[in-house]
DNA sequence: GAACATGGTGTCTGTAATACACTATGTCAA
DNA sequence: TTGACATAGTGTATTACAGACACCATGTTC
């Protein structure tokens, strides 16, 4: 079909910096352009919104169609919309952020033949169009929301042991925190639930194994609790 | 001229929450609308982006037409884009805030024939759309931004008194503040320049004036400094 | 059973946040 | 001129949190 409009419109499209951790590196899901421009060369996943889609609903089917990612966190982060960002024509993209975790999706399923693959944050090949700005502002807002708000635990397994989850912020801020210093603030926030349960088939003492408590978190934060971490 | 395209596309408009002080309240600019859908109701000022100009350049220019205004302070808040939200057609908004020193422009032109006013956000009237929710999220957003980077000082005057500084931000974020400790707290960040000037025309004991020293504050965030208020 | 690798724990110190009340200075009106 | 007023401006004491810091415990492996 097609529709006829008085003036010119931009396209819209959405487009996802998809992270993930693995015990070295934060990561980022890429895909593998198969057509002109830039064929060949890197990108974000992403494509063009359909018009009975919400913006999250279409940033969520690109991301299923192009990487098989369902039930990921997603977050909304900015809007690139320069003229000239596209070679082609003029098109705005809303893009997102979302936290994987790692291990759930550890061999990717290129469903339409793209490739896909993750790429440690700090050994990001250059991208297609300005995917770079996008990356880099996601890795910024990732830093400062990881701070003040328990969004991390959407990068770990269900159930974690305390030195995953320090390496965790270790390894989004970028610095070393003090073990018995980050043990203290962590639980005295009280929203992990300390299980029953141990690390399994390691090489050393067993660590004890923790969940994240949402129903005390969202209590905390109705008792206007503020989260610093 | 006309364009065809192979799949029908949204429009895409620019929005902005343009916020202001007086000594009462925080409020917001909004025009009445003169054309269907929701004629006679109010909006925020806002309209469709053009080929050729950046996102930014949109909401400024708009923000010129339908009030007036230039050189404020702008920054991108979120994008919006339901189906639905607009009953004519797919409209995807890129939502933005603005902080204008209302003194300087008491009164608006309205320079298109649209009525343009000032209403307190505790008060505002039923807005056309989903502007409404554009409003809350940029309340919610200014009131997080102002409490650790210094963006408040665009809602007042060049020169204000520590007692002017105080009450801002006590009516954003909607508490009262301890006089002592938050001048103690201000003048230790070090980003105020002193001046030798007090209040015209008051019917006490004249208050200091001040001015926001943007270089002392860029230094310091080079420096990594933090800028909790 | 010894070497190893990582898990797990407490105290002290400095700094920042908070609570709290009175004197100083200028205007205005009687 | 002076007294009432309105707001400006100032310091201390207490408490809470952040950060520095080192050793013993526990399980595995050879």
């Amino acid at each position: 079909m097609a529709f006829t409009y008085q003036y010119a419109r931009p396209a819209v499209t959405v487009d996802c910096v998809v992270f993930g951790l693995d015990d070295q590196d934060l990561k980022v899901l890429l895909i593998q352009r198969d057509i002109e421009p830039f064929a060949g060369r890197w990108a974000l996943p992403g494509g063009f919104v359909k018009m009975d889609e919400t913006l999250e609903e279409s940033a969520l089917r690109e991301l299923q169609e192009e990487t098989g990612l369902t039930k990921v966190f997603l977050e909304q982060l900015y809007t690139f919309g320069n003229p000239g960002r596209d070679p082609r024509e003029r098109v705005v993209t809303v893009a997102y952020y979302a936290l994987v975790k790692l291990l759930d999706h550890k061999v990717q399923a290129a469903t339409d033949a793209r490739e896909a693959a993750w790429f440690a944050v700090d050994d990001l090949p250059k991208l297609c169009f300005d995917h770079d700005d996008i990356v880099e502002a996601a890795l910024k807002r990732l830093q400062g929301k990881v701070r003040y708000q328990p969004i991390g635990f959407e990068l770990l397994p269900p159930k974690f042991s305390l030195t995953q989850l320090q390496r965790m912020y270790e390894i989004i801020l970028e610095r070393t925190l003090d073990k018995r210093n980050f043990r203290k603030k962590v639980l005295s926030l009280d929203i992990l639930h300390e299980l029953d349960e141990v690390e399994q088939d390691v090489a050393h003492r067993a660590a004890r194994l923790y969940r994240f408590d949402e129903r005390k978190y969202r209590q905390l934060v109705k008792d206007g609790f503020n989260f610093e971490l």
